[in-house]
RNA sequence: UCCUCAGUAGCUCAAUGGCAGAGCAUGCGGCUGUUAACCGCAGGGUUGUUGGUUCGAGUCCAACCUGAGGAGCCA
């Protein structure tokens, strides 16, 4: 009787007689040969059918099976550096064949195909070699990210999704019905956080977050993954210290768990090993000044166009790409303006104008990743900021209440998840990044 | 909401206003080291929709539909 393995394992039965349960990814017949490329989940390896070897009736079974059928293979394992896979250097000499089922006409063939077309086959796409890839790298980030909190005395306090209003009062909101009145789909578990860190000191939650923005960008989805760690007793410098030992820990980890991985998604793994602390850090003043010699200096009327900016304005896509390429780490931008910022932030001391936030950018042009501020602990300020603001107090009672018994500086963040995969992946696209990813144009599968 | 681009075989694409094509996939045959193999043969079409211009439209014009990239907004 042989062994079941999987084959990721398949480097530690080297001469054994194996068995795995997998599919059969692509094949290809040379005459009496036949390669048949099988994957189980866990890794993909190559089955080698000799027709001296395998008896007639099995070779032209074989001959005809299509891709994606499913298989119970038996045969031994040996070692041969022509053998592709991951991991790669490792081949199964055919012996047995437990046919399930016979795949006919598998719409994914192994050629190039049109976005469209994928994304309308995602529930088959997933089997794909690179997006495989990507939802194992995407698992581990995720599993980092929680082992570094808990590590580090954190508390995973989950937060509600169907809420009462908006949280930042100006994104858009995917409204739901709730019995008699309306609600809606939180974007953001930030506010409760900050009432968690009042009982427990750090806290974060990790979950799915929804914006009905319109946008359509590589960067946008309508659904995605935020963590969002809060903690007392924490400063902007606090924060920036914090951010920057998290996000390479989580980087490191990644290398070091799904470096065959990330080879496969042909990723330049230098980049990312140079993802250490310290990140450079750079104020909103300092970062314009940067963007607008940019500009200056461009000869490109189009780039010029896209970086017109003056004091007091957001930064845009634009800014942040450019902004991005002068560093090779993420890069802190603190003391944005207040009035392009959210009605919580503490503001600078001494300069109103601006206020303690940070965005942490993704160097390689890829951008945001990382929100977060240290948090508005006076109590008197923060209602000023709320009517500013033209929110309604009254649901915001509960909040300001968290700055009238035992108010203390706080801050906390919020990193994106599928942003995060796109950039260690190094891939185009943020849509390869969720396994079903919901956007402005799709929610199916 | 705005700007730009695209829609032709199952898939990816070609076709000066003049016979609808190729590669891959599929089927059959060949090949002992393939890596998206290679060689030969075969089948495969309401050119996104509607209307218009023209002797003649895949091609030109208009509207619409669908998708992609970007802006704004954001993680």
């Amino acid at each position: 009787m042989a062994l079941e393995i999987r084959i990721e394992n398949i480097a530690d039965h080297e001469g054994q007689r194996v068995t795995i349960k997998g599919w059969l990814y692509a094949s290809t017949r040379k005459g009496k040969l036949m390669f048949l490329r099988l994957r189980d989940g866990s890794g993909m390896t190559q089955g080698v059918a000799f027709r001296p070897e395998v008896c007639d009736e099995l070779f032209e079974t074989l001959k005809r099976l299509g891709q994606e059928s499913s298989l119970i293979i038996t045969g031994t394992v040996r070692a041969n550096h022509r053998a592709p896979g991951v991991p790669k250097g490792y081949e199964i000499g055919v012996e047995a064949v437990e046919l399930l089922q016979d795949s006919v006409d598998y719409p994914i063939t192994p050629k190039e195909h049109g976005v469209e077309f994928l994304m309308d086959q995602r529930h088959l796409w997933l089997r794909s070699s690179q997006q495989w890839a990507i939802m194992r790298i995407r698992t581990t980030i995720k599993r980092a990210i929680i082992d570094f909190l808990d590590n580090n005395g954190f508390l995973n306090i989950d937060t509600p999704i169907i809420t009462p209003s908006a949280a930042e009062g100006t994104s858009t909101l995917f409204e739901v019905g709730y019995f008699d009145e309306n609600a809606y789909l939180a974007q953001t578990g930030q506010l409760y956080n900050e009432a968690n860190i009042m009982a427990f000191g750090k806290v974060y939650c990790f979950g799915p977050t929804f914006r009905a923005e319109k946008s359509k960008t590589r960067r946008h989805l309508t659904e995605f993954w935020m963590v969002e760690p809060e903690m007392a007793f924490f400063d902007l410098d606090d924060l920036m210290d914090f951010e920057e030992e998290f996000l390479s820990y989580v980087v490191q980890t990644t290398l070091e768990k799904r470096r065959p991985e990330l080879e496969l998604l042909g990723r330049d793994l230098t980049m990312l090993e140079n993802i250490k602390p310290p990140f450079p850090r750079i104020s909103y003043d300092e970062a314009l000044e940067r963007i607008i010699a940019i500009r200056e200096a461009t000869d490109d009327p189009k780039l010029k166009e896209l970086l017109q900016i003056e004091w007091g304005d957001d930064f845009g896509s634009p800014h942040e790409t450019e902004l991005t390429k002068q560093f090779d780490k993420p890069v802190f931008i603190y003391g944005y303006p207040t009035q392009v910022k959210a009605f919580y932030m503490e503001p600078w001391p001494g300069r109103p104008e601006i206020c303690k936030s940070v965005d942490l950018l993704a160097p390689e042009g890829y951008g945001e990743i990382i929100g977060g501020s240290e948090r508005m602990s006076d109590p008197a300020l923060l209602v000023e900021a709320i009517n500013r603001h033209e929110l309604p107090l009254e649901h915001y009672e509960w909040y300001v209440d968290l700055r009238r018994f035992g108010s203390v500086p706080h801050s906390g963040f919020g990193l994106g998840l599928e942003r995060t995969v796109t950039w260690i992946c190094g891939i185009e696209h943020i849509r390869q990044t969720s396994p079903y990813p919901r956007t402005l144009n799709r929610m199916r599968p």
